[in-house]
DNA sequence: ATGTCTCAGGGACTGAGA
């Protein structure tokens, strides 16, 4: 079973990179991250056309989230429980499989804007809003999987230039422990679980030719819970997508669980 | 070098957000 994770950048604009994506690489879950736009405009058809179905949370112009699945998914849930939030940044669903039921969390963690910013400190109570919620969640779901845009780059070797982005929005100090506390619930970054090339990125800003100088940050995420971690062969990042015409400027990070698969298969 | 991209409002370009 294949999970992958993907900042789009807009979902009108990136369908036809995202068709070509899903026919390519087939996975069973595709989480998106900013698809910016009200779910009345969201593009069913050509996702049901590909092969999907979707469930999705967004508004206008800013922020959205989406779950792009080959096979039904259940108990829908919008947002971080019991933590009221106007902006679309979390949906949550779960999948029947051969293997037992399957939690899926999409999120799409705020950028900060800076680290003297009212984002920043929105980026912070948020992050510890899903951190609170996510403790009962793992209960109620022990195989739990969280992946998405985390805006946050959990070390300095996922980083292109640490001593540059120190105490930087995205690498700040207060940012990585919230992250931590994140993943001391029992979450493993599943990226980390294997070998990796060095200097590996997953965002890269649009400016100063950073993608082709390699000048990017490791900030999308699949983080599963210790049920999950087990059973995950391998994960990587899609550098590929990032090189097609009008690329988001993030590429899709995914994982391999050596699951039944789905309960069709 | 605040250098690119996306969206909305309004109907050309500017500002916000990333």
């Amino acid at each position: 079973m294949k999970i992958a994770t993907w900042n789009v950048n807009s979902l009108k604009l990136r369908l036809p990179q995202v068709l070509e994506w899903l026919g390519a690489h087939q996975p069973d879950l595709l989480c998106l991250q900013e698809t910016k736009l009200e779910d009345r405009n969201f593009p069913v058809g050509e996702i049901e056309a590909a092969g999907y179905r979707a469930v999705f949370s967004g508004q206008k112009t800013y922020n959205g989230v989406a779950i792009l699945s080959r096979e039904p998914l259940q108990d829908v849930v919008r947002g971080i429980g019991g933590f009221a939030d106007e902006q679309q940044r979390v949906i949550s669903a779960s999948l029947t499989t051969l293997s037992g039921p399957l939690r899926i969390v999409c999120a799409y963690v705020p950028n900060g804007q800076s680290i003297d910013s009212d984002k920043y400190r929105y980026k912070l109570g948020w992050l510890a809003a899903l951190t609170g919620w996510l403790r009962g969640e793992l209960q109620k779901h022990p195989r739990l999987v969280l992946a998405g845009d985390f805006n946050i780059a959990p070390e300095d070797r996922d980083v292109h230039d640490p001593e540059a982005w120190k105490d930087q929005v995205l690498c700040s100090e207060p940012e990585r422990a919230a992250l931590r506390e994140l993943l001391a619930l029992g979450l493993v970054d599943a990226y980390r679980r294997f070998e990796q090339p060095e200097k590996s990125y997953s965002w890269w800003d649009y400016r100063m030719m950073a993608f082709r100088r390699n000048r990017g940050l490791r900030i999308d995420l699949i983080l599963l819970s210790a049920m999950l971690a087990e059973s995950c062969t391998a994960c990587g990042i899609d550098k590929e997508a990032r090189r097609v015409e009008r690329p988001s400027d993030h590429a899709p990070v995914d994982c391999r669980l050596s699951w039944d698969g789905t309960s069709g298969n």
